[in-house]
DNA sequence: TTTATTAATAGTAATAATTATTATTATCAA
DNA sequence: TTGATAATAATAATTATTACTATTAATAAA
């Protein structure tokens, strides 16, 4: 988790770290904008943009990119679950950890129907390992 | 896996299916789109999209949508991990099966620097149950 | 083999999401 | 307080994808 090195505090980017830790939900930066310009209402979508990506690179918030076309944001950095539904799109917290071993065949889990699930694993390649930084 | 009901077979589609197929990467729509244009020079990139979209609704391909901002293909529909560069995006395959329990620290495989994984399960949420198709 | 039907395509326009640009503002160290 | 400049607001540009529509070609029937 690369710390980002913010040199100064700015109320754009504490508002909507503050907003978006209020969630449970997976908000797209557009629905962000939309809730922090009721505090600030002078905030631009572009500010809100680069300070996701910012607050997601330094490992605060995660940044989210499944289903549809939008990247979508959560709150909670910490590791979790989750459940994505393949009809609506409706992308939601797993409440119960179910590992280890993770259960693979199709089932109901949290009243959803489970169909599969999507593992990926995150890290440096080999030619990225070689390069210096 | 809702099986498209296509009624004309086309040498497009064929093409596009046989291109992904050989490959072992993660193309994007426009990868593909350059590649079958080789043997179809007239073909659009719209026909690209709309058959990607509709082979993998099929099944029959994957569409992958991690890390980056563009869609990527798989055309290897089968149950498989992929390992994500979370440098440079590099995208590959898991050779071996690390499977279960799934390892969760940190550590090398297959070459890669693991920094973590994501988990994601698929499947149908509640309200969408309660509908009818 | 010709012809009719119409699914699917090619070409293009429109939309949506994100990123880039730049003059202005406001944080913070001195 | 003031000065340097990081960060912002406003806007333009870019990128990816989807929508539209006249034309083409796959298939079945004559
Ligand atoms: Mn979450
Ligand atoms: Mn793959
Ligand atoms: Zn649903
Ligand atoms: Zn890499």
């Amino acid at each position: 988790m690369e710390r980002a090195n913010w040199s100064r505090r700015t109320r754009q980017r504490e508002m909507i770290l503050r907003e978006i830790k209020k969630l449970r939900t997976h908000p797209s930066a557009a629905d962000i904008y939309e809730i922090v310009r009721k505090k600030l209402p002078r905030i631009s979508l572009g500010t809100v943009y680069r300070n996701l990506e910012d607050l997601s690179r330094a490992g605060i918030i995660r940044k989210i990119r499944d289903g549809g076309t939008r990247a979508r944001y959560d709150g909670t950095a910490a590791g979790h679950y989750h459940l994505h539904c393949q009809r609506c799109g409706r992308l939601v917290d797993l409440e119960k950890d179910p590992s280890p071993p993770v259960r693979v065949g199709p089932g109901k889990m949290d009243g959803w129907e489970i169909t599969g699930y999507r593992l990926e694993f995150t890290g440096i390649c080999p030619s990225c390992l070689k390069k210096k930084v």
